[in-house]
DNA sequence: TGTTCATATCAATATTTTTTGATTTGAGGT
DNA sequence: ACCTCAAATCAAAAAATATTGATATGAACA
């Protein structure tokens, strides 16, 4: 099983509003850095700084061509997320173990 | 539609590990506080703070009773997120538009 | 009312994350 | 080899988040 760090690392990538809206660009198709940049309000290096962050997360993947890179949805990376969420978030039926002052 | 902020909330609750400590505990049942408390390397309040950001992101709920609290994972809250994940990472059909140097 | 116990809040500090500007790397083109 | 341009890296500063210890709140009960 992977560390909390580890599994931290995919919702991170989703809990900075600068990365949510560098996502909301690529929902509509694949961009190349110097397109994302333009309607935001970050400078190269911070660019990189979150797409870095981004693509570690396997949420999106980066694909160079010459000089630029672009960046395009992860299907995989979205689904892991998702399998990620529900394993973090859904009762274990094995495991039920109220508290003792939990059992009225 | 949710500001980035707001959206960022839920997953802000899943990016610090011992919040996902605190739910894997949930996981296994409803659980007071003070039982929570135990394991973690937290102290009091540091838990009361914990537990205020997991129930603010709705994937916890918290059920008073007496002067204990208990909390257990919210059905609703994991729905809510799992479609707020899809909604931010799946490409929107109807508005494809790649950056023309993505168009090879 | 006064006491106890569970939890919340507050203010200060520590830690982590993000931003910035400068520099470096690396792919093409001349 | 040199120049240009896109992107990455680095170190320092700024901003956000987490931790701590002290104090406050609020429920139960004598």
């Amino acid at each position: 099983m992977e560390t909390y760090q580890e599994s931290a690392k995919v919702f991170k990538a989703l809990c900075d509003p600068k990365r949510l809206a560098i996502l909301k660009q690529l929902r509509s198709g694949e961009k190349c850095a110097c397109v994302l940049l333009e309607p935001m309000d970050l400078t190269q290096s911070g660019l990189s700084y979150h797409m870095k962050i981004l693509c570690d997360s396997g949420l999106v993947e980066g694909r160079q061509e010459g000089k630029w890179i672009h960046y395009r949805l992860s299907e995989a990376g979205r689904n892991k997320a998702v399998k990620l969420l529900l394993a973090l978030t859904t009762p274990d039926i094995v495991s039920q173990n109220n508290c003792s002052s939990c059992d009225k």
